[in-house]
DNA sequence: GCTTCATAATTACAAGTGTAATCTATAACT
DNA sequence: AGTTATAGATTACACTTGTAATTATGAAGC
């Protein structure tokens, strides 16, 4: 089931909520979403229509209404996502991208940790 | 000049040949497009367009032909996607977008040694 | 000077996006 | 049973994008 899906940013943002409970009903993600930003009720329900459509979120009928569910991992979504970009603009390297980061001060001294112990497990798992 | 400017994938295209090599004319770029994939001249030369509107790319009036320079710096463009992306997908961090190359074994001895190399010359830098 | 050729400018056009409003069908209330 | 509130479906609409074709304009050759 390779995620031929394109989402859109703002389709991904509805997403999000999916993901982190599921699942919802278009209330219930409305509800969750508004507590950031507004959001408008008819702009949600489209984008959740969309979506349907582009097989990244199914529905089950509970009565008059639906309740939705995720079709596309996160996991898998955002790697795709992260290596496109990769391609696109480091030729695919990541090392680039961080360089990025560092170069104009954007890495804190967590961050910096959590790639020291990402590294150090990545060392133990490949030898 | 801080950087306003929105840049599609294909625009992104024609840009990056540019960086590599500017000023250049229509021509050039398109020949330096196509040695990669087929490129039809209109296409490009509607991109060029949009991208002077967009204020991406300059241009000088050479007799009749235009001679481009981008207006945009290929760091500053590609820093920003990267914290557009990491800012919408990885609430910011850095960690968790290796994370997820490193989980679906994404990661090369090379690149690992590149990021080391990296977290080095910060640890350095910051101290 | 008139014709031709090459550039850039303008126009085209369908698909996707962001952002809703309107329509329709059904459940709920009186 | 009739009316109302509501959920999803359909329609709207301007803007962007990918991908060109058409038009206009000015330089170059005859």
């Amino acid at each position: 089931m390779s995620t031929i899906t394109e989402i859109s940013k703002t389709e991904f943002e509805v997403l999000e909520v999916l993901w982190q409970e599921h699942p919802a009903s278009a209330n219930e993600i409305i509800a969750k979403l508004n507590e950031n930003k507004e959001w408008h009720e008819k702009t949600v329900k489209t984008l959740l229509n969309r979506m349907v459509k582009k097989g990244a979120i199914g529905f089950e009928k509970q009565q008059r209404t639906y309740i939705y569910t995720p079709l596309l991992e996160r996991d898998s979504y955002t790697l795709k996502e992260s290596k496109s970009l990769l391609e696109r603009m480091f030729s695919g390297k990541i090392a680039p991208l961080v360089a990025g980061f560092a170069k104009s001060d954007e890495l804190s001294k967590q961050d910096i940790s959590e790639l020291k112990e990402l590294i150090n497990k990545w060392e133990q798992d490949n030898d």
